[in-house]
RNA sequence: CGGGGUGUAGCGCAGCGGUAGCGCGCCUGGUUUGGGACCAGGAGGUCGGUGGUUCGAACCCACUCACCCCGACCA
């Protein structure tokens, strides 16, 4: 491809539009353009990086024994009526009517309508397993589409589907998943992380996600470097240091006058945080919900969220709070009555906690459970946190940033039983099919990979999804020795089938040499009189500083033996 | 939805009551050519929209729309 012909535009200002890395390179090297929020066009460069990603996807997926197939868009919004999905999505899914005033809705994801087609199609245990999948637009909603392609409204995602007859079945074709994304995520020269993740209110028992790591990352991950325990922090477990062991002493009331806060509390009373409990109010389905932890640990609200098997859970408003006869500052799981408790498990490793006093400015020392005070719920709500214990090894966990590449689930039957996906078994006996779905957004991909492959000056790809392979960047095009030899290797290259965007404009050497950074194609072959004099080209690796230079003779043995080795 | 911010030429911005400007990019000609060249000439804007105030509005007021950031939310 000629530069010349290229359709789209490099950026010589910085994109005041975007803040995060690889929106604001992608705005900037032309890959790129923005429609609306959260919706983007793709630019001829970019659309070829995609390609890439896809193929290797696709590759992988047939690998592992994957038939890819086509689901519509557009899809009935009875169906999700169906499943109890139009409500558990909300707002986020996008709604119009047809003609007929019908309700129809555009697809976020394809559970509904894969469990239809499977149905229909399969009968018996011989035609299973199966495994399915699809590369396709999806919309969502987002309330806040952000970073570029990070996060977006409108993008191509590929999912998979599993089925089979048994736990087993499952557990094998869960495995391959996972096996093929771990190739992909290789093969597109990413280094991911694979964690342990919520599998959300209706999902299954196995969740992971693949993840890479940036600093504009949504997700934060909890790791172990000692053991390799690794989960996302919705989902991640920890050790909660335990107390001393104390004989109870009796519940007293103590004056603390204006004090509201955990930290407040421990620097007045002179006791450590972890010897207090945190009452913190939230608001789960329409009504109060009490929650108790202790001092020093955070709520994990999808764990709180999981423990109370709710849809809707958030804060509570202060008149909520109010209306519920608590005192926000100094509320007490003493003598509550009528209001829905959960806490977390810790407030069983110690003794003697203080806790509010339900009434302002006291709070009440030395409650201990279940002598003072009982819950509804007593399990696992706290969040984990860098620097507490691996609850498997023991060695404090870190916590990094990073984004989220891939999602695998089990489901079970959630879908099977809803939609009646059900076989005959050998013993003749119909029974609902195991799912599993597996996904991954491209575009999301794409835009983790420029987050993670970078530098000042722009894009550094890695080379399996370049969307070229080499920049051929001749200095003088009016010198015709020089054009001509550009020319010629650039004939050359192609009828080689090497991957070259081939620079023939007009431009001075420092645009030319600042676009051939951005764009971060992996190498970069000079012509210039002064190298052609020499007979020589230069070749410079977008990774490294310093340019080689290889005798006009060798340039094509030279540069495939640099390609395979990036 | 709450908080913050921005809408003026393709991109980046200035102008903040007197009828629109700068830099980059773009077009023409010429000179240049190893890290975003130079000279000369040129094209390009209903100043996000609507309504109001005013002799006069890009500028003031009201409403509205869009976009960005933080949070909430979010397979």
């Amino acid at each position: 491809m000629r530069v010349s012909q290229l359709f789209g535009k490099t950026l010589r200002d910085e994109p005041a539009e975007a803040e995060t890395v690889s929106h604001r390179l992608m705005l900037k090297a032309g890959l790129i353009h923005q429609v609306a929020a959260g919706v983007y066009s793709y630019l001829p460069l970019a659309w070829r990086s995609l390609r890439k990603i896809e193929q290797i996807i696709r590759e992988e997926m047939e690998a592992a024994g994957g038939q890819e197939l086509r689901m519509p868009a557009l899809q009935p919004r009875e169906l999700w009526e169906q499943s109890g999905r139009a409500e558990a999505f909300g707002p986020t899914l996008f709604t119009l009517q047809d003609r007929r005033e019908r309700a129809m809705i555009i697809a976020p994801t394809h559970e509904e309508v894969i469990t239809s087609i499977v149905r229909a199609n399969v009968r018996s245990y011989r035609d299973l397993p199966l495994i399915l999948y699809q590369i396709q637009t999806k919309f969502r909603d987002e309330l806040r589409p952000r970073g570029g392609l990070i996060r977006v409204r409108e993008f191509d995602m590929k999912d998979a589907y599993s089925f089979d007859p048994d736990e087993d079945g499952l557990d094998n074709s869960y495995r391959a998943m996972v096996q093929a994304y771990k190739n992909i995520y290789s093969r597109c020269g990413l280094p991911y992380l694979m964690v342990e993740a919520d599998s959300g209110a209706i999902g299954g028992k196995d969740s992971h996600e693949f993840i890479l790591l940036a600093e504009s990352g949504e997700d934060v991950v909890i790791q172990c470097a000692t053991c390799g325990y690794a989960a996302n922090a919705e989902k991640a477990k920890s050790v909660k240091p335990p107390q001393k062991m104390e004989s109870l002493l009796p519940l007293g009331e103590v004056h603390t006058p204006g004090i509201k806060t955990i930290e407040d509390l421990a620097r007045f009373l002179g006791v450590p945080k972890s010897k207090t409990l945190k009452a913190v109010f939230y608001w789960a389905d329409g009504q109060v919900v009490f929650v108790t932890i202790r001092g020093d640990l955070a709520v994990n609200e999808v764990k709180l969220k999981n423990a109370l098997r709710a849809t809707d859970l958030r804060l509570a408003t202060s008149q909520e709070v109010e209306a519920a006869g608590l005192v926000a500052g100094s509320a007490s799981p003493i003598g509550l009555k009528g209001i829905k408790s959960v806490a977390d498990d810790s407030i069983l490793l110690g003794f003697n906690f203080v806790v509010g006093a339900n009434k302002p400015d006291y709070h009440l020392r030395n409650a201990n459970y279940p002598r003072d005070f009982a819950a509804d719920v007593i399990t696992d709500i706290a969040l984990a946190e860098e620097g507490q214990g691996c609850e498997r090894c023991g060695s404090p966990l870190g916590q990094a940033r990073g984004i989220e590449v891939g999602h695998v689930f089990k489901l079970g039957t959630r879908y099977s039983e809803t939609f009646g996906a059900t076989f005959l078994d050998r013993e003749g006996v119909q029974r609902p099919i195991l799912m599993g779905c597996y996904g991954i957004g491209v575009g999301r991909l794409l835009a983790a990979a420029i987050e993670q492959n970078h530098d000042e000056k722009g894009v550094v790809f890695p080379i399996a999804i370049s969307p070229y392979a080499v920049y051929l960047c001749p200095l003088q095009m009016n010198d015709p020795q020089v054009s001509q030899a550009a020319e010629s290797l650039y004939k050359t290259l192609l009828e080689e089938g090497v991957e070259v965007l081939y620079d023939d404009r007009e431009e001075s050497p420092g645009v030319k040499f600042n676009d051939a950074d951005l764009l971060g194609l992996p190498v970069r072959l000079v012509v210039s009189s002064r190298t052609l004099r020499e007979e020589i080209v230069e070749l410079k690796r977008r990774k490294e500083q310093k340019p080689r230079l290889v005798p006009w003779a060798e340039v094509s043995v030279t540069l495939k033996d640099t390609l395979a080795g990036e």
